[in-house]
DNA sequence: TTCATATTTTGTCTAGGACAATTTTCATGC
DNA sequence: GCATGAAAATTGTCCTAGACAAAATATGAA
């Protein structure tokens, strides 16, 4: 019996959400406790995990909450494609499989193929099967959390390695309160690095208020922000207005992150909807050293 | 101008504790858009955190509401105590200084003192100088993170290093969601892996729900909560009697962190109000062969 | 003093209404 | 057929104002 603010916790949602679901669509439907509180049963819990997990791919409320609870299953049954090369291994080792073998098997992939393989190859990949996985219900949390600890240990070591040439640009990623996934700030901040860009990493949720004056004591040339579909798209969009309105403009943004797909423009804020695009952000915006650029708005 | 959900994340606040301050004692008084929405200045932003600041503190909002700005801004001078010995170093360096010349610092103490020593002597009371400067404002939250993130980097490396003989026990470390202070559960998992148990330590916040079968997949002996004051002590000993109730009777419930201070009990949950009590705890609980306590247990 | 009991304070909940932003539907023109 | 734009529906977050348990503090008796 939860809560409705344990239960906002644990499905990520608003408590106003919670409640007007209850109002529009007759689910769920939490007892009461002698206050008249609302109390949700576990079974409850395990229902509206469907729902939420329908949502993030991409059904809305209504349509979902009109299906049968067989027929919610059903379309989490279908969404997870079969996977195809030699991925497969990974799969049952993320399934059932020791949280140490993924690593050891991860890091000599890495020694022999290089970092940028590495992620596209195999980390994208895990945190896709993962995604389904969660989706479905087979993975649980705490498991797609060790191993999402395992990937984010390898790219911060890479964060460490020393650069060819002193790096004259510096880029500081970091992620908003309430924004807990990180792997995308992770892996786009070692792309980074092995373009040269000195990157500074803030491991921990900041406050938007604080990150101007962040971005001016380390002295950075851009603020590379992540936002998980987890934020809501108008969350983070707003959140980026404030904070190009904040920033030095001088400094740029680069918002990232799967809530960031929209068509969806900001003006001065550098979007990066896809890994790939890094190398094209870097070209455009931080290639050239830092003083011929200044000399050439300059001049 | 913030929106009243921005505010909430910013000063860790629910948004209901926000309007009720307003209703109560009339602070904030945020500005109204057209719609009739709170828009709150960033003047009165700053003003609040003097206000969370207090709380923290130990001071209740009616006497911080009655209090003049001046009189809380002395209150708060006053609050920060001088430090004695050498730590004066390290304050300098935690106020402006170099982040990797802390980490330096702290790496050759460790090597020379050992573990034990370093989370006494060192990281304990540079959370301190933290937490005093954060208290009076001159610590950036950026810069408190980054600091803790190299803290954090540290005791992590200590859970890699081998045991001397294999463990028989083993302490899942872990936070809810919602519990962004690391660092406590850190330091005990190091002492508890220095005591020879086997810790897991999962780095990110957990649904209390996911808990039970986590500790059965990873057949712990023992699950290990941390919760800052952040986390209001109602709030934790909610959630640790949902988790009693959910988890296996055998397995030991570890409670620790500022939220636990009170006079709060529980049953069959091990309160570790301090650092301190942790070889105590190990000895109590934990010491002695797994199969001799089943004997005597069975016995 | 130390305890037990009353009072105040505090944060979280309740209900039901409102509305901007987004998405979907539908009609129109090419 | 497809694009386009207006209209309708959907959705999440905000609003007010009232209630109450848990915690903190004050009060009084032993």
């Amino acid at each position: 019996m939860l809560t409705i603010q344990q239960l906002s916790q644990e499905l990520n949602l608003g408590v106003d959400t919670l409640r007007i679901w209850e109002r529009r669509y007759g689910f769920p439907k939490p007892a009461r406790d002698s206050r008249g509180h609302r109390r949700y049963p576990l079974e409850q819990v395990d229902l509206l995990r469907t729902v939420c997990r329908l949502q993030e791919l991409g059904h809305r409320p209504n349509k979902i909450f009109a299906l049968s609870e067989k027929e919610r299953t059903d379309i989490l049954e279908q969404a997870q494609q079969i996977t195809n090369p030699e991925l497969i291994n990974y799969e049952a080792l993320i399934l059932n499989g020791s949280v140490s073998k993924i690593e050891n098997k991860l890091r000599s992939y890495l020694s022999v193929n290089g970092l940028e393989q590495l992620i596209t190859e195999r980390i994208l990949p895990i945190i896709r099967i993962m995604g389904r996985h969660w989706i479905n219900g087979k993975l649980s949390i705490a498991r797609e959390h060790m191993i999402s600890d395992i990937l984010g240990d390898i790219l911060k070591e890479q964060l460490l390695l020393p650069h060819p040439q002193e790096p004259d640009r510096t880029i500081i990623f970091l992620t908003l309160c309430g924004e807990r996934h990180k792997l995308g700030l992770l892996m786009s901040a070692a792309l980074f690095h092995l373009l040269g860009i000195n990157c500074l990493l803030i491991q921990e949720e900041l406050p938007l208020m604080e990150v101007p004056q962040l971005a001016l004591d380390t002295s950075s040339d851009a603020v590379a922000l992540s936002f998980s579909s987890h934020y809501s798209s108008r969350q983070a969009k707003k959140d980026l207005a404030t904070l190009r309105n904040e920033l030095d403009p001088e400094i740029k943004i680069i918002a990232g992150g799967n809530a960031i797909q929209k068509p969806f423009h900001l003006p001065d804020v550098i979007l990066c909807s896809d890994l790939g695009q890094i190398p094209e952000i870097y070209r455009k915006f931080f290639s050239g050293s830092k003083s011929s650029v200044k000399a050439a708005a300059a001049g």
